[in-house]
DNA sequence: CCGGTTTAATAGGTTTTTTCTATCATACGA
DNA sequence: TCGTATGATAGAAAAAACCTATTAAACCGG
C-alpha cells in the first residue's frame, strides 16, 4: 500500500509514467498496474489518462495530499527508530536559493560536529522549487526568502536579514564610492541571476522603483559566474551583503562590495521545513540547530 | 506494510500473538512473522517476548505511537475518498458512559436525517476504556466526562452539564420530598454503577463529603438493572437528571426523581474525538452534529 | 517435581501477489 | 503518412504471504 503512494507520489513531480517508474526503481508496467490496482480498491479514476498522462482527478489530488502525509510519517518512522538504536544517522536533503548557498554552512559546520553520522546533499533551487521540493517530499528543508512570498504549510525559521551591496571592480564606474543609490546602479551593465530567481525580481523591483530602465545585460543561474564577469570589470551585480563578505571580497583589492541606499532594502531569510508534528528526527535537530545559530546571525 | 502495522495495533491491544491474529483475521504464524519481519527492517526489536508477550521495547512503542497515525491516517483516507464519490457512509464506532447512553440518540437521530447512508455501533464503556479505544483506532468517538479526569490528546465538544437526582419509590423513604441533601441520600440503601465507572466515584465522593458512610448495597454496569431494583422500593439510586427525564421517570407515578442540593453537583459531558487533523469525514460530520446539537441541550 | 496446558516460534508446502519482458494500441508531430 | 513517444495488456517467472502441522519453552496445579 505505502508502495503504491510512493508511486502516486513520483506520478504527480513526473507527471510521466515511465519517468515516474525509473524513480521508483520499478517498470512501467509495474507502476501503471499499481496505479490501476489503488484506482480499482477505492473505486475512483485517480488519474485522468488520454494517450498520456494528463492530470490527477479530483479525488487523486485528495490521495495525493493524504500520500505526501503517510509516505512522510513512514519515512519519519523509520528514521527515529532508526536513531534511538544507531544515533542521529542519514541523508540531510537541503535546497538553498542561490543568494543564501554561502551561508549554509553556518548551519551545517556545527550541525555536523554535534551529529557526526549525518551527511548532506545540498542542490541550489529556486524559491518556488524549494515550496514544491517541500511539499513533495523530494527534500528535508531548504533556504529562501520567508518574507515576500507565500510559504504555504511550512515551519520557518528566521536566519538573517539580506543587504543589497554593489559588486563592482575599484577601477569600473562607482568602484570609489562609500555608498551608492538604486538609481545609480540602474545606470549600469549589471549581470544578474535568471528571473526566474527571486533575488533577481526583487532587485529589478528596487532598480524599476527609481524610475529607471535598467541594463541587465548577462544573467545566470550561478553566483560564480556572475562573481567572474564583475571580476573583468565590464560588469557589475548586486548581491547580499553576508553573500560578499563570505565570498571574502571584502579583502580583495579588485573587487568591492558598496552599500546601496535609498531605500535600503532588507528581507528576511531563514530556514523552512514542513509542518509536519512530529519531525523526521534529522529536521528536528536541524531546525533546532537553525534556532540556536540564527542569533549569532543578527546585525 | 500497513497490514504489519496493523498486527502491531492489534498486539497492543490483545497482549496476546493468537488474539491478536485472530482480530487480524490471520493465524499466529502469520502475525508473528508479520512483527518479525518488522523487526528485521528496522534492525530493533519490537516486543520483549519471553515464552509468551511481555511488553513492548522503548523503540516498539515509538513504532506503536506511529502505527497508530499511519494507520488511522490510511483509513481516513479511504473514508475521504469513498465519501468524494458516493457520499458519507460507512460505520460510525461510539462508545458511552452509561448515564450518557440515553442521549446519544439526540446525536444520532439528526445525523442520520442527515446521513442516511451511514451506520451506527455504539458500545457501553467506562470513560477510561472510551479514551484508550480512541487511542487504540477501536472507536471514532465517545461520549464521556469533560472535567474530571485527563482526557489526553482529543477534540472534546461539551454537549451537557450532568445534575444529580435521587431515584426512589414514592411510597420509599424520602419519596415524598421536593429535594434531598447528599447527606440524607447518604443514609439510605443505594444502588449504583460498579466502582470503575467515573460516575460512581463522582457520587461516591460526594457522599463521602458529607462525612457519612454510605451504604452502597448493589451495584451493577447497567442502568437498566438498576432502574429495575429502584422499582421494587427497596432500593434508592442517583442518576442524572437529563438520564432521568430521557427514561420517562418523570410521568410515572411509581417513581420520583428528586433534585440533590447541596452542594448542587454539575458535571460537563460532551463528544470525544482522536485530535487528529484532519479527521475522518465521518468523525467530523459526526462533529459538526455536536456543535449543532449542544446549544439545545444547554440548560 | 511432574504431567497438562498455554503460548509463540519453526518447518514445509501452497496459494497469491508482484514484477518483469515483450508486445500492442493510440495519439502526436514532422 | 510514417516515425516516435506513451501507456495498456499478456504471459511467464519470481517473490511474498499465508496456512497447517509441529515443536519448544514456560507456566500451573496437584
Amino acid at each position: 500500500m505505502i508502495d503504491k503512494l510512493e508511486f502516486l507520489l513520483a506520478l504527480a513531480r513526473e507527471k510521466h509514467f515511465g519517468r515516474a517508474a525509473d524513480a521508483c526503481g520499478v517498470t512501467q508496467p509495474t507502476l501503471s498496474a499499481g496505479v490501476k490496482q489503488m484506482e480499482e480498491t477505492f473505486g475512483v479514476l485517480l488519474v485522468n489518462r488520454g494517450s498520456r498522462f494528463q492530470s490527477f482527478t479530483a479525488e487523486g489530488e485528495r490521495v495525493l495530499d493524504w500520500a505526501r502525509r503517510i509516505v512522510g510519517d513512514t519515512r519519519a518512522m523509520r528514521q527515529e527508530v532508526h536513531a534511538l538504536k544507531h544515533g542521529l544517522a542519514g541523508r540531510l536533503r537541503l535546497a538553498a536559493i542561490p543568494t543564501a548557498l554561502a551561508m549554509v554552512e553556518t548551519l551545517t559546520t556545527p550541525f555536523r560536529a554535534r551529529h557526526p553520522e549525518v551527511q548532506f546533499t545540498i542542490l541550489s533551487r529556486t524559491s518556488i522549487e524549494i515550496l514544491t521540493q517541500l511539499d513533495n517530499l523530494e527534500i528535508d528543508a531548504g533556504l529562501t526568502y520567508l518574507d515576500n512570498e507565500p510559504l504555504g504549510r511550512v515551519t520557518a525559521i528566521p536566519l538573517y536579514t539580506e543587504r543589497y551591496r554593489l559588486l563592482v571592480a575599484t577601477d569600473a564606474p562607482l568602484g570609489d564610492r562609500t555608498s551608492v543609490t538604486w538609481a545609480e546602479v540602474a545606470k549600469v551593465p549589471l549581470c544578474l541571476l535568471t528571473p526566474d530567481m527571486q533575488n533577481r525580481r526583487i532587485i529589478e523591483q528596487l532598480l524599476r522603483d527609481t524610475g529607471a530602465d535598467p541594463h541587465i545585460t548577462l544573467e545566470s543561474d550561478s553566483m560564480i559566474l556572475l562573481y567572474s564577469h564583475v571580476r573583468t570589470g565590464r560588469w557589475a551585480s548586486v548581491m547580499p551583503a553576508r553573500l560578499a563578505s563570505t565570498l571574502g571580497l571584502m579583502d580583495s583589492k579588485m573587487l568591492r562590495a558598496i552599500p546601496i541606499v535609498e531605500p535600503e532594502a532588507t528581507h528576511t531569510i531563514g530556514l523552512v521545513a514542513p509542518a509536519r508534528e512530529p519531525m523526521t528526527p534529522l529536521t528536528a535537530a536541524l531546525v533546532m540547530e537553525a534556532r540556536r545559530v540564527a542569533p549569532l546571525l543578527s546585525d
